[in-house]
DNA sequence: GCTTAAATATGACTATGGTCATTAATGACC
DNA sequence: GGTCATTAATGACCATAGTCATATTTAAGC
C-alpha cells in the first residue's frame, strides 16, 4: 500500500472513528460537519471527498457491521443442525449483532432514507440499503431448500414467499425493539414467531 | 366557525394542497418552502406557524390517508365473513389504499423517519407514526380473538405475537412493493404470505 | 366605534449541509 | 533529484431549512 492510500485509509478512519464517537455522544442532528472536521484536524472539503453526505457515515457504519456479520454466518450455516434451527440462529444472530449498538443502528434506521433515495438516482448504487435485505433473504430460501429436502418443510411451499415472511418477521421485530425504550432483547420475540410461521396459526 | 379560524383553516388546507402537488411534480427534496410559500401567496415564516418542518407536511398527509382509511374499515370489520377473510379483506383495503397514491407514499416511507425521532424530544407526539401501528395491529389481534372463538384458529396460538406477525407481513410487502419500481400490484403478495401464515410451512 | 390584548403574519437573519475553483502533495518517469 | 501529470486538500461560497423580534390583524369589552 503507498503512502497516499495509506493516508487515505487513516483519514478515512479517522473521520468515520471520531463521528461515530460524537454521533453516540450528541446524536446525529446534533453533530455537525464542521465539529468533525475540526476534531479531524481536516477541511470541510476534504470530508466529502470521503463521504457524499454527512448520512453516508451511516451507511458506512452499517456496511462494515454487515460486513462482520456475513463473516460469522459462513459457521453458522455449514452445520447439520434442523433447518429451522438453523433459520433461527442465522435470524437471532444478526439480531443479538443489532443489539451491541442500538444507539447508532437507530440513527442508522431512522436516517438511512435519504440515501436510499440518493442511490436510486445513481444505477450502480442503488443495491446499497435494499441489497443485502435482498441477500438476507437469498440465504433464507437456501435454508428452507434445505428444509424441503429433509422433510421438514412442506413440499408444496412456495419457497419465495416463505423465505420474504421469514424476513418479514425479523425485520418487524427489529423495527418494534428500535421503536421500544426498552432495554429488552428481542431475540426472544422473534424466536417465538419464527415458531408461528413454521406451525401456522389456523386450526 | 369565527374568521379567525376559517383563515387559518384555508390556509393550512392551501398549504397542504400546493406542498402535495409540488412534491408529486418535482420530488420532496426538489420543493423548497420557498417555493412553496410563494405559490400559496404567504411569508416563508408563516409556513413554520402551521408546520413545524418541511417534513411534517408528509405526516399530516399521512394522517388524512389513515384518517380516511380508519372509516371505511368499519364496515369491514362488522361483516359475519370468517377472521382469515376479514383479515385479509382488512390488510387488503390497506394496501389498496396505498397503491392508490405510490409517489407522496414513497416520500413519507422514506422521509418520515425523522419525524419519528424529533417528535420523539416531544413527550405528546410520541404516538405518532408508531402510534397508528400498534393500532392496526391490535385491530389484528380483535380479529384473531373471533377467529380462535370460531374454532378457525388455534387456541394455543399467542395473540400478540400473531397479530404482530400478520402486521410484520404486511408491513415487509408494502416495503418491497415500495422498493420495487414496477407497478405491480401488492396486494396479491400480501394475499399469499397471509395463506401461509395461517397454515404454517412446517411439516 | 375605540381601545387593547391576543393571535397571526412577516421577512431579515442564522445555521449548516454541500459545491467547486484553486492550491498543495504525491509518485512515475526521465 | 528534477519535472510534471494525477490525485487529494482546502476554504470561500451557495442554497435552503428553520428562528425570532417586530408589525399587522382580529375580536372582545367598553
Amino acid at each position: 500500500m503507498s503512502l497516499r492510500e495509506k493516508k487515505k485509509q487513516e483519514t478515512r478512519d479517522r473521520i468515520f472513528e471520531i463521528s461515530g464517537r460524537l454521533f453516540r455522544e450528541k446524536g446525529f442532528e446534533n453533530t455537525t460537519v464542521d465539529e468533525i472536521t475540526q476534531e479531524a484536524g481536516i477541511a470541510k472539503g476534504t470530508f466529502f471527498n470521503y463521504f457524499p453526505t454527512k448520512e453516508s457515515l451511516l451507511l458506512y457504519f452499517r456496511e462494515r457491521k454487515e460486513e462482520l456479520v456475513f463473516n460469522i454466518l459462513g459457521s453458522q450455516i455449514a452445520t447439520n443442525a434442523p433447518a429451522k434451527d438453523k433459520i433461527k440462529n442465522f435470524l437471532v444472530l444478526l439480531a443479538e449483532n443489532y443489539e451491541k449498538d442500538k444507539v447508532l443502528l437507530r440513527m442508522l434506521f431512522f436516517e438511512h432514507r435519504r440515501l436510499v433515495m440518493a442511490s436510486g438516482q445513481h444505477p450502480d448504487r442503488k443495491q446499497h440499503g435494499h441489497g443485502n435485505q435482498l441477500r438476507f433473504i437469498s440465504i433464507l430460501r437456501d435454508l428452507l431448500k434445505e428444509g424441503v429436502e429433509n422433510g421438514e418443510i412442506k413440499e408444496r411451499v412456495d419457497l419465495q414467499i416463505a423465505s420474504e415472511t421469514l424476513h418479514a418477521v425479523y425485520f418487524h421485530s427489529l423495527m418494534m425493539w428500535m421503536h421500544s425504550d426498552t432495554d429488552d432483547s428481542f431475540s426472544r420475540d422473534l424466536s417465538a414467531k419464527i415458531d408461528l410461521v413454521f406451525e401456522g396459526i389456523g386450526e
